[in-house]
DNA sequence: ACGATCACGTA
DNA sequence: CGTACGTGATCGTC
């Protein structure tokens, strides 16, 4: 008769393979699920089940920590710490898909899975009738192999396994499969946290049980051993010996069914589709799945097969008057820094899923000139990372337009706060298919993943706008992101000018006195060698040299941050205390000088690059270098400022600010009575406040009750509690509560907005600025305390920092429209502020319309207050 | 060479 | 035990 093939599978064992084989945030649904490991395994899965074609098959489960091995050894698997939150919730949806799919899961109280599976294996052993293919990630299983049992053990992610057979496990371990177990107990084994003899490590755990044969043997052979080994393994014969207790599996397990009762069932492809469905998975897998068992039913609905690519050959000046004014998604290849831009290929794709792929430097002219004039034109083009792409163009002399979809902002705003948005993830993302992004040194020679990539950018496009239209985000897409993004690029490519002399002259200054205090803080502890940017050599000097109270702990040691040397410095005055602050801050202006010095491109200016799809709360944020940290606060940090300078051929710079633009925010949406009056009746608001939380007239506030009170009302909006506040003050918690309460007594509009936002945003999954951007905080629901609350300080912050970073969005847009026309051109976004170089002859003008439209970026509750400056340089420009 | 950690600049 | 970022230095690991 003919054998039947039984599969088992350690499914916890799998599954956290798989777990760590995907990156988890390219794997969740909208409602915050991730999915990562439930899609690795069940590709894992699929492969399986069609390379092996078993018609019995189970999967095993551990339950719990608490088996008889951890009353047998309490420190059995003790040292392994809790899994990832991300992973817990992902095991039962696997259960309930295996369900789904006919296959028998299985589990016990008190035994591991690796029990369940050994049972099974013997049932089959004993019947004769089974072939057994034992999938796992633990070793341990390669005691079960023999002639009808193998073990497919992984070993790159879950999609390379290892054949097991008896005759691999002795080619790879040099032990028979029986001889394993005996190995393993004497070897030891970290990941289940069996201690192991010193100095036996893998070598002579082999020799020993090759020249006994088992175990047994060698240990009442024990005093036969020589040396100082020998001494070891007699001294630890017991644990040696419940190490082999531990790793024996239980064969003889109570179980509701035998394998012949784990026949597979045919599927049917309805219940299926619906909870792959609901998982968010695409055709992909759902069909490698299905192509794999045996199934009935069929889908209701036929899913859209995508229809076929067809790259044409010819020239490229035909292909695209043959599609004048069509939408054609576009993928070009280059350098795409600002003002060193580059292209080298391109790829287009119509509509009809014809494409085409060019290298630049082949065209002939009338494809370059062609080719160009459709760039420029307002024909619609679909992009991923448009901005990258305006820089590649511009770099050959073209003018990128008619931007009229980017991918990867449509993807920034349906999910944001992903790691990446690179073509190829946002595809697996929000398409579940597979994309094989262009290297940068390709050849064309057959070579379609041009096409490939802006074909997924068509398909991308086509999907998202239809995503973004579900959550009512649409506008904020076309309307806002869109437009904006060509204002950045061009902010990007004009760049700031700056004073190099002056930079080099500062940081000859810092360079200076960093030496020098340096020296002098080196002299004072007496260690020449000590280097005062290593925190732990200075927690030598400071704690055990100079003996000083320990600080706050970090997780490495305790804390020399600046804050905790000051404190410090109060109780226990060093000079090495001073002479350590001062280095840190001119070590900083250097560092940062540095930085900006190195970035100062050909035409004397510092070209920075403005990320749209970065941060979680809809700023933007600016890299290579950050210009949105530049110092302001110190002398020194106005004179790097003022090294920020206009440029030949204009007049000065212009900066102009949102006065407290948070706050006022904050006002809005809380509409509390007593906050909105106060900013209509223009008063001072902190002023304001302190009179109402100490309850004296507004003009008895000191500077300290206005200190405390605007340190507070800036504070709320981050979420500060009532310890924080005591800190940041040094107050006693106690009377910080108190100053809290009795502000949250006047501005009852402000607590009860709080306390919403955030019971909201738990039940809804997400938050919602005034222009309704969403920001997804599945964390909310966390059963992880620090977890949860850190998301509930996001979920009250996001909606205020959100909306001031729309409206200043907005602001730029209506002011590039205003500006049209003229010379001066904006520069630089500071999230509250706009800096301007102006042309001569136009800065009154300007200023107007840079006040005027970011005044009526929005109309709130309360008024917008915009204060412009202008100066020679970005300090002088600052008021 | 790369990643984690610390520290610190901005709004 | 206050949000959102990016960068530089150090130090451990690969």
């Amino acid at each position: 008769m003919t054998q039947k093939r039984l599969l088992l599978i350690d499914g916890h064992s799998m599954a956290f393979r798989a777990f760590y084989a995907l990156p988890a945030e390219n794997f969740s649904t909208s409602g915050g699920q991730h999915t990562n490991a439930v899609y690795g395994f069940l590709s894992m899965l699929a492969n399986i089940l069609a390379e092996e074609k078993p018609d019995h098959a189970a999967v095993a489960f551990d339950v719990g920590r608490k088996t008889f091995r951890t009353e047998m050894f309490p420190d059995y698997k003790a040292q392994r710490e809790a899994s990832p939150e991300e992973f817990k919730g992902q095991v039962p949806i696997i259960e309930d898909v295996l369900g789904d799919l006919g296959i028998v899961t299985l589990s016990k109280e008190n035994y591991e899975a690796d029990d369940i599976i050994a049972t099974l294996t013997t049932q089959a052993k004993a019947s004769g009738d089974f072939e057994t293919i034992i999938v796992t990630g633990d070793r341990d299983y390669l005691q079960l192999v023999d002639g009808s049992t193998t073990v497919l053990y992984p070993t790159k992610g879950v999609s390379v396994l290892t054949r097991f057979t008896p005759e691999a496990v002795e080619k790879k371990y040099d032990l028979t499969p029986a001889q394993y177990p005996d190995f393993a107990a004497l070897r030891g084994d970290p990941s289940d946290n069996l201690p192991n003899i010193p100095g036996v490590g893998e070598k002579t755990a082999t020799k020993w049980i090759k020249q006994y044969g088992d175990l047994e043997n060698l240990l009442n052979h024990a005093e036969e051993i020589k040396g100082k080994v020998g001494n070891n393994l007699r001294e630890r014969i017991d644990q040696v010996r419940l190490n082999r207790q531990l790793t024996q599996m239980v064969t003889d397990m109570e179980l509701p069914v035998d394998p012949e009762g784990l026949d597979m069932k045919p599927v049917d492809v309805g219940t299926v589709a619906v909870a792959f469905d609901k998982l968010e998975f695409g055709v992909n897998l759902r069909e490698r799945v299905l192509a794999a068992v045996e199934t009935t039913g069929a889908l209701t609905e036929e899913s859209v097969e995508l229809a076929d690519l067809t790259v044409d050959q010819g020239p490229l000046d035909e292909w695209l008057h043959a599609r004048s004014g069509q939408g054609l998604a576009v993928y070009v290849l280059g350098n795409s820094a600002p003002f060193q831009g580059d292209a080298s290929a391109i790829g287009i794709v119509d509509k009809q899923r014809h494409g085409i792929s060019k290298e630049l430097a082949d065209l002939s002219a009338e494809e370059d000139k062609a080719l160009g004039q459709w760039l420029e034109s307002e024909d619609p083009k679909y992009l991923h990372e448009a901005k990258a792409t305006y820089h590649m163009l511009k770099g050959r002399g073209i003018e990128l337009r008619g931007i009229a979809h980017d991918t990867a902002i449509a993807a920034y705003l349906l999910r944001p706060g992903q790691r990446t948005y690179e073509l190829s993830d946002v595809y697996q993302r929000h398409l579940q298919r597979q994309l094989a992004e262009p290297s940068q040194q390709m050849s064309l020679m057959g070579d379609t993943s041009l096409v490939d990539s802006a074909a997924a950018i068509l398909e991308l496009a086509e999907e998202l706008t239809v995503q973004l239209k579900e959550i009512d985000a649409i506008e904020l897409y076309q309307d806002l992101e869109i437009p904006l993004l060509t204002i950045l690029a061009r902010m990007e490519h004009t760049g700031i000018a700056v004073d190099l002399a002056v930079l080099e002259d500062q940081l000859q200054v810092f360079t200076d006195q960093t030496t020098q205090v340096e020296a002098e803080a080196r002299q004072l502890v007496d260690e020449p060698e000590l280097n005062l940017s290593s925190p732990k050599q200075l927690s030598v000097v400071l704690f055990d040299k100079l003996d000083l109270p320990k600080t706050k702990k970090t997780k490495t040691g305790y804390s020399t941050a600046a804050k905790e040397i000051e404190a410090l410095a109060v109780k226990n005055p060093h000079p090495f205390l001073d002479k350590l602050l001062s280095h840190r801050e001119y070590q900083k202006m250097k560092s940062t000088l540095e930085g900006l010095i190195k970035t100062v491109q050909s035409d004397g200016r510092i070209h920075t690059t403005f990320n749209q799809t970065v941060a979680s709360t809809g700023r933007l944020s600016s890299t290579e270098p950050n210009l949105q940290n530049i110092p302001v606060r110190t002398d020194a940090g106005k004179k790097i400022r003022s090294s920020f300078v206009v440029g030949e051929g204009y007049e000065c710079l212009l900066t102009a600010d949102y006065s407290q633009i948070e706050m006022r925010v904050m006002a809005h949406l809380s509409q509390d009575a007593g906050l909105v009056e106060a900013y209509k009746d223009g008063e001072d608001l902190h002023n304001y406040v302190g009179s109402k939380v100490f309850d004296v007239p507004i003009d008895q506030v000191t500077p300290e009750l206005r200190r405390r009170v605007k340190a507070m009302s800036y504070g709320l909006v981050y979420g500060l509690s009532a310890f924080g506040l005591s800190q940041q003050l040094s107050i006693s918690p106690g009377e910080a509560k108190g100053i809290m309460e009795s502000y949250f007594d006047r501005f009852g509009g402000v607590k009860r907005y709080l306390d919403d936002v955030v019971d909201q945003a738990r039940k809804d999954g997400y938050t919602s600025t005034v222009f309704g951007r969403r920001r997804y905080l599945p964390e909310l629901n966390s059963d992880n305390r620090v977890a949860r609350e850190n998301a509930e300080r996001a979920a009250l912050n996001a909606p205020i920092q959100g909306t001031a970073a729309d409206i200043i969005k907005v602001a730029m847009i209506r002011v590039d429209k205003a500006m049209q026309g003229m010379k001066s051109r904006v520069l630089l976004q500071v999230h509250d502020e706009l800096v301007v170089e102006i042309a001569p002859g136009e800065l009154d003008q300007v200023q107007v319309i840079v006040e005027r439209e970011m005044d009526k970026a929005i109309t709130l509750r309360v008024p917008l207050e915009v204060s412009a400056g202008a100066g020679k340089n970005w300090d002088e420009a600052a008021h």
